[in-house]
Order: structure tokens, then C-alpha cells, then sequence
DNA sequence: CGCTGGTATTTGGTATGCCAATACTCTGCG
DNA sequence: CGCAGAGTATTGGCATACCAAATACCAGCG
């Protein structure tokens, strides 16, 4: 019996990309919005406190800039990007456009087994009340429109989404615990799995693109945090 | 009198960004599908070509290739990447999501004049028969998708659309030679301007959405030249 | 005391050099 | 003639050095 298992491969992760991680973490998980003035990244400092040169941390924030997490300023310096309110809500927009098509592509692609186990990988939905587990909730929630995505089997809208999805997460939770949005939330939820369930790809649409344009809605209105 | 009048600034652009865009208007230029085997692009010529250092270099194609114009084997080079037919479609697809939301934004956001210059904007579409000016009505073609998706006014949209369409853009235009799509898509074109007119924002969207999963299901079928 | 002009320092952009890993080549042995 | 292996060349990743622009600081003048 062979018992010699080798790894893939070691390709020994570059330090460009170990900055970039390091440096994505950290702004992700930095509360951006809950401080004053601009939060400038020094290119020299980066490179002495993660012991690298420069050029690596230099590649890395020109990466995150693309990806719109930082805004590079010539001769200035490069700073942590602050999404206005309208930024966030352009983004969640272009979200519901993308998730939606999936969910019509899902009603045509995903398998009878994918799609029948939606109601077993989302306890959360059909017993108790969100408001007692919203941390809990919220997770399921971020899984649940992750897993339509996916079975929709486009790499490209998964791709743009999970970008999408970096940026908007911090806001999702703050929308949830205002206004009545969990419970309602829930009962839409369920009306996409039994849409899903149905192959019905125009209500499954509807369904998706209506209640991503709902967070819009209320992000817009309530997101006075923002800005 | 003051007539002492000076431009807003000049911000002289990088080097980095120079070479990007040489490069990038070289990728998208060049017939990637009409050869075959890899095509390598060199650091060190390249830099010798432009006559710039490496440095600028890599920053560009650090670039292209989050873009997905290139990419980058450690330890082997930088390749241009080829499509595949697969990858091709799923653009097009989101491209069809972010247009057709677009389409929608467009019935409550855009100004009655913008909405009235439509017809004027592309008279190709309504006069002569296009097979004899494939060339300009290609053009217009892009403009017109273009210009739905500026009617939505979300930057987000307009700023993933113009990624996905630099990718596509090659492939629309051997797209429209192949069956009797040119004539048909222009009918589908003023169904949509009339639905915009009407500011019917789910028809609108519809009619978007159709249009384009339409050529992605052209591509799939008889893009065989792909891949 | 405030403003202006110049200088010093900081900082991002670019060039260059070094190193390790890979690819290539040429030779020698079977 | 073919294949293996060593040695060489190439190439990408990273570090460092240098430069020019922009800012900060300071002195001198009003």
C-alpha cells in the first residue's frame, strides 16, 4: 500500500502576496468609518515593521488599489479608501444585478441535490427568532447569498462578487440590527429557496434582485453612520 | 482684467502608468486567438523596448494581470491568457446582469433629455441596412451599451462594464458577422430605447437582459473559434 | 508678530544590482 | 545514437540606492 502522500505544491507563497494579506486583514478589519481624518499607509514604516523592503509592499497596495481599498495619491502617499454612502449603495446594487443572474442561471445549472439541500444548510431560517442569534444569523445570512452565487456556476460573477462582498460586509451587520430588517429578511429567504426549488428562473430573479435592492433602499436611507 | 488664465494641473503621468497602458492597448490589440501557442511577455525586453526600467514594468503588469489580461507563472514568465469559450460566456453573461440593472437605474434616475437623445444618438439604427457598414455599426454598437449603462449612474456598474467590455470587445465583432445577428440586434435595440422612453423599468430591464444573454448564447454555440 | 522666501527633510517613483530557481546546452558515457 | 548530468545562461523576486517632487521648517525682513 502507498502510504507516500506528497503535497500539491509548495510554491512557497511570495512576499508580495504574505504583504498583501497582511495588509488586506488588517484594513478589512480596521474600523475605518469609526475614526476621524485620513488613515495614510507608510510605505517605509510597512516595510520595517514587516521586515520586507519596500518593492513586495509596494506591489501589494498596488493590488489593494485596484481592488478599491486604497487610493494611491502621487507624490502624496497612499490612504485607506472611506466608501461613501453612494459608493456602498452602487456596490450593493451592482451585487443584487450579479447575484440575480446567478440565481436565474442556478434555476437551469444546479443540481437536484444542490438545490434540495438549501433548506438542511439553513437551520437558522425555519426555527427560532433572529433577533435573539443576530451574530449567528449574520453569518448564515453571508453563507445563504454565497451559496446561490455559487450555483450559478459562473466563476466570473463569483469572482466580482466576492470582491463586491469584502466591502460590503461591515455594513450588512450595522443594516441588520436596524429597522425591522432580520425577520423580513428571513421570509424572503425562503421565498428564493422555494423559487429555486421551482426552476422558476423570472421569480427567482425577481426575488434576488428585489431584495438586494432592498438593503439599497435601506442603506440609503438609514446609513447615516456613513460619510 | 485678469487674463492671466493656467491649466488646473498636470500631473505628469508615471511611468508606470505609460506603461500600462502601452501594454495594455498591445494586448488588447494583438489577435490573441488567431495564433497559436503561448505568448511570453519579456521583463527585460520589454523594458529595453520602452526604455524604462523593469520597476515600472512589473507595476504595470502587476496590473494587467488582477485585469486578467495576463498571467503570471512564478519562476517561468508573464503569458498573455487566452479566453477560453467557457470564461468568454460568463462575461458576458455579468456584463448582461450589470447592464440590464443598469437599464432599470436608468428608468428612475435618468433626465428626459438624456432619454430623448437616444434616437439621435444612434441613427444608424434607423436607417439603411447594416450588413453594408459592419465597422460603424459595430461602433455604434458599443456606444450604445455604453451609454445605457451611463443612464443608470452608478459608477460601479459603469466601472466593472468597461473592464468586462475590453475583454469582450474582441469577440463582439466576429460575433455579429456570424448568423444574421446584426439585424436582429438592431430590432432588440429599439424595442430597448422605446422601453426607456416609457421609463417601464421591467421591461427594460428584461429586453437588456435577453439582449444579452442572447450573444452569450450565440458565442456558445458557435464560437468555435475560441479555445 | 506675521509673512515671505529659501532650505532641509520626507516620501514616492525609478533604476540597478544581487540571488536563487528554472531552463538550456553541451558533453561524455552507455 | 540516445540519454543523463553537470555547468551555464536566463529570468523573476527582492533589496537597495538614487532622484525629484512636495512638504515642513526656519530664518530674516517688514
Amino acid at each position: 500500500m502507498q502510504t507516500f502522500t506528497i503535497k500539491p505544491i509548495v510554491p512557497a507563497t511570495s512576499l508580495r502576496t504574505l504583504a498583501y494579506e497582511a495588509l488586506k486583514s488588517a484594513i478589512t478589519n480596521m474600523d475605518i468609518y469609526g475614526q476621524t481624518g485620513d488613515v495614510r499607509l507608510d510605505e517605509r514604516g510597512l516595510s520595517q515593521t514587516l521586515g520586507v523592503s519596500r518593492t513586495p509592499i509596494r506591489e501589494a497596495l498596488t493590488v489593494l488599489e485596484q481592488e478599491g481599498f486604497v487610493r494611491n495619491e502621487p507624490r502624496r502617499g497612499v490612504f485607506v479608501v472611506r466608501k461613501t454612502r453612494k459608493e456602498i449603495v452602487g456596490m450593493i446594487q451592482a451585487w443584487a444585478a450579479l447575484e440575480s443572474m446567478a440565481a436565474r442561471l442556478a434555476c437551469a445549472r444546479a443540481s437536484d441535490e444542490d438545490l434540495k439541500c438549501m433548506r438542511t444548510m439553513f437551520p437558522e431560517f425555519f426555527e427560532g427568532t433572529p433577533a435573539d442569534h443576530l451574530a449567528e444569523y449574520s453569518e448564515a445570512n453571508i453563507r445563504f447569498h454565497q451559496k446561490i452565487i455559487s450555483l450559478g456556476h459562473c466563476e466570473v460573477i463569483q469572482d466580482l462578487c466576492s470582491n463586491l462582498l469584502m466591502h460590503v460586509k461591515g455594513v450588512r451587520n450595522i443594516a441588520l440590527r436596524e429597522g425591522d430588517r432580520a425577520s423580513t429578511s428571513i421570509a424572503e429567504h425562503i421565498q428564493i429557496i422555494e423559487a429555486l426549488e421551482a426552476r422558476d428562473a423570472d421569480l427567482a430573479e425577481r426575488l434576488v434582485r428585489d431584495h438586494g435592492l432592498g438593503l439599497a433602499i435601506h442603506v440609503e436611507r438609514y446609513g447615516k453612520h456613513l460619510e
